[in-house]
DNA sequence: TTGTATGCGTTATCAC
DNA sequence: GTGATAACGCATACAA
């Protein structure tokens, strides 16, 4: 039962033809080369025998492995990136390549090593995707063609696929001022911590939060009318970045007038907690308070209770984006067109959900 | 610069020696064959020349690629079960091997394809896995060293790696009796919908239910002091079944007496729901009403307020279990020691946090 | 239209 | 101790 696999030689034989013949018919090249009988016969034999094409030896052969290398810093274990490598799997199994998956588990010492190990794979190309949006100092040396998903160098010296920050901050500003409201706040995040840290160099909250404000202003809201404050990036962070807007120094609740009626959490989770925390101090949302949040997490914005209005990070696009970009680096003849190093920008949705809605009529100007 | 890499044949002239020498070398079979003199001059041509054997022709010619074929259902996207993926990838690389995986986003029609392709391939082994516990009524037919994760067939004729579902059960009935509690119930799931559905034919909730239900008994607990009640998997389902049990026909709260003290929920997402409903009605955890959870969900059970008591789901465990069971299939030699068919079961692990506690003296017994 | 010969880069066998 | 040489399985230039 667990006998070596056929090879073209054994269904040459079976076939009374040469192995010239039967690679010719199983590599679409049979039309004007073989007559419509032997390749009949040919393919009878390949299809009694269960012949598959080795492709390790295409690949010697072609030097070609039609597998592209992924380089994570924390997807695989993270409850939301997955979507990229998700994505990027489907991409690249259209295109009839195979990712070889690698996440450093935030152990960037260790990438150097990687790449080595890809290039003697010879994969066709890497892939350089990180959790969170961040500037990659020490990205491996390799002759690979690489292309980076999510994070970027201050040269632009590599295709570079990333999320578009700013216009985020910016529909945020236009959804809560559209709905009505003029007292809103952001709960940002920044990137601190240790090496270890998955948000460490994390800079989409900052670019988040300047396009928040700029909107905010260019709407002609005051100044004063909008604020940031840094939270974090958890569910408990959110909960208590909320309580700490929404109540006073005495931990009482601020009278509605002098309370925001809108957050713009920087992601889903930390509005989960801003949620959570409202309902805590006795607040309804959205009715008392509107909560609009970032990446549309699978699982949790479209089941939280009310249902979460928030702005879909593009990760299915960086994904699809990023094996179109290898696939063009590895034969611009194929793939989305040929692609010139720098940055692209791929652009987040609203998902209209339940809770952003108008202010509260008490609580309005 | 994007030359092509150097070969044996390349260190060979360098150093003015032959092929096989630099093969043996740089296979690390020097010893009793090559001259250490010779070894050193091997050694620095190839580092000049940086090279690295190609293992493509490694592979083609020993007839082993140090890959595996890692097929899921919908890992890649779920946000909890990708630490499996994460800890196979782990295990893989302290093994030497590599993973390539492929997601058929619940698409099972095309795992026959995938398996062919990973074969055609010759990865060393396949890793079959599912997001949830689940009965595979059709695996894809293959020749290759084969391995279960997280699911199972109903004759047990390949290694199968899946949690210890009846342990959680019980552990869970212990853990809320010997707080004290005595009216408890379960929100369970169940596996419907369409093929599509990532729970479809999930057999984790009925699993767990079974085994909550014997371990009251067990504790002598009447037999109506627990209860099972099917809510489903997600936060919004949880939500709906926590008000369920704790408010009456008329939607509105039971007296505390009439509650029950305590919630099992078949999943942190669940129970995340439960604790906002039970908040939703101004009840308070876990004075109130106590909750437990199963999964020890990233970046949720944690992060929660308060934090969730849970029982962690033994991803990692099995990521690394089917890793080695593939590496035993592959090199009986090798890994954790000789694979038998059959089921490995892997346990839970309690993580004590803050929704689990005595029950309110008011509402005791 | 078909078959022969060669090379892809490595390892292993066997002479030297 | 060291070096030719033959596989591994496939694809192709070229000869028939």
């Amino acid at each position: 039962m667990n006998q070596r696999p056929a090879r073209a030689a054994d269904v040459a034989a079976r076939a009374g033809v040469s192995v010239t013949a039967v690679s010719f018919v199983l590599g679409g090249k049979a039309d004007g080369n073989i007559a419509a009988a032997t390749r009949d016969r040919i393919l009878a034999a390949a299809a009694e025998l269960g012949y598959r094409p080795n492709r390790v030896a295409q690949s010697l052969r072609a030097n070609r492995t039609h597998a592209l290398g992924l380089m994570t810093d924390g997807i695989a274990s993270s409850p939301f990136a997955g979507r990229l490598l998700a994505a990027a799997g489907r991409r690249a199994a259209e295109l009839g390549q195979v990712l070889i998956v690698h996440d450093s588990h935030f152990d960037t010492e260790r990438d150097q090593h990687t790449a080595d190990d890809l290039a003697a794979r010879r994969v066709d190309a890497i892939i350089y995707a990180t959790m969170g949006l961040r500037r990659v100092d020490a990205l491996p040396t390799t002759s690979l063609p690489l292309v980076l998903a999510n994070c970027f160098q201050d040269e632009d010296v590599r295709p570079t696929g990333i999320p578009d920050e700013e216009s985020v901050g910016r529909q945020a500003a236009h959804l809560l001022i559209e709905a009505g409201h003029r007292r809103v706040v952001m709960l940002s995040g920044q990137g601190v911590g240790d090496s270890h840290d998955p948000y460490r160099g994390n800079v989409a909250g900052p670019l988040r939060a300047k396009a928040f404000l700029t909107g905010l202003r260019a709407c002609e809201i005051a100044r004063r009318a909008g604020e940031v404050v840094v939270a974090g990036w958890g569910i408990r962070d959110g909960h208590a970045g909320a309580l700490r807007v929404l109540l006073d120094g005495n931990g009482r609740l601020l009278a509605a007038r002098d309370r925001p009626t809108a957050i713009f959490a920087v992601n889903d989770r930390v509005a989960v907690g801003a949620v959570m925390g409202a309902m805590s101090v006795g607040l309804c949302v959205p009715e008392d308070l509107s909560v609009v949040g970032v990446d549309d997490q699978e699982e949790l914005a479209d089941q939280l209770v009310p249902a979460l209005t928030t702005f879909r990070l593009p990760h299915v696009e960086m994904g699809v984006w990023a094996v179109d970009a290898a696939q063009s680096l590895i034969d611009p003849g194929r793939g989305a067109g040929p692609v010139e190093p720098g940055r692209t920008l791929l652009p987040f949705h609203l998902v209209r959900r339940a809770t952003v809605g108008p202010p509260n009529p008490v609580a309005g100007t």
